[in-house]
DNA sequence: AACCGGCACAACCGCAGGGAA
DNA sequence: TTTCCCTGCGGTTGTGCCGGT
């Protein structure tokens, strides 16, 4: 099957965006949304392949995306989940709030992997791998998880995955309407979350749910990986 | 000061999945 | 069922920055 191109190449800008670019991306997409990014950018009138406006909205200039370095718990979150599901940047990414695959995916090949053994580096995973694969195994991780102490937690991680993909559905999706995207951003969706988890589980404390739920996410994945108490994955 | 190599990060490329026609 | 289109994903490349010489 022939494949048509993603855009008209002849013509369009490549390389860095420059800050007008931003700002006539993030002004359309505030004012009409991302229902075709195909069509995006000859309606914002910008001279990009629509891919390439994708992936600036999505790696730069979305809402709830989190600038600067990874905590020592996120990275070890990402070693953790990467020995689980390997080379699955968009499924480890969903496990980290506010950062994206090609940042994880950056950080992981720039120094995290360094950090092992090379025969601790998973094989490159088939490219042939189905993407309801990486569910899966967020799922069966989150079900084996919610075996555990934490299940209610685990349960609604499962739930979190469901959401993001869901809320991927949703930006090429429904109504179009950037409502899901801006106003209730990344973090916001995260927010409610994580507010539900405290509710179902009855917390007492607090986790700073307005803050940064993102550390005691760390923590409840590293504590699972340390205390080796996910059935067939390495013991950390 | 100039050069060089490594690093970090942004962006691009090509493929695959999924849905619509 | 087949074909086509759009989106998303993972691998790779390009480029600027920084430290060492």
């Amino acid at each position: 099957m022939v494949r048509a191109p993603c855009c008209e190449k002849v013509g369009l800008n490549k390389g860095q965006w420059t800050p007008e670019e931003d700002e006539i991306l993030v002004s359309y997409i505030q004012n009409y949304g991302h229902e075709n990014w195909r069509a995006l950018p000859k309606e914002a009138g910008l001279l990009r392949c629509g891919k390439s406006c994708r992936l600036r909205w999505i790696n730069y200039l979305r809402p709830g995306i989190k600038r600067g370095n990874f905590t020592k718990e996120e990275e070890d979150a990402i070693i953790s989940l990467h020995q689980m599901l390997g080379n699955k940047w968009s499924a480890i990414a969903m496990m980290l709030p506010g950062r994206t695959d090609n940042e994880i995916k950056n950080v992981w090949n720039t120094h995290l992997k360094k950090r092992l053994n090379p025969n601790q580096i998973l094989p490159k995973p088939k490219r042939k791998m189905q993407r309801q694969d990486n569910l899966n195994s967020i799922m069966e991780f989150s079900s084996a998880s919610a075996s555990e102490s934490c299940s209610d937690f685990s349960s609604s991680c499962t739930e979190s995955s469901n959401v993001t993909e869901g809320d991927s559905n949703n930006a090429s999706g429904n109504d179009g309407s950037l409502e899901s995207v801006h106003d209730h951003g990344v973090e916001e969706i995260d927010e409610s979350f994580w507010t539900e988890i405290l509710s179902m589980n009855g917390c007492d404390s607090p986790l700073m749910v307005a803050d940064s739920p993102i550390e005691e996410d760390m923590s409840f994945w590293l504590r699972i990986f340390e205390a080796g108490e996910l059935e067939g994955f390495p013991k950390i």
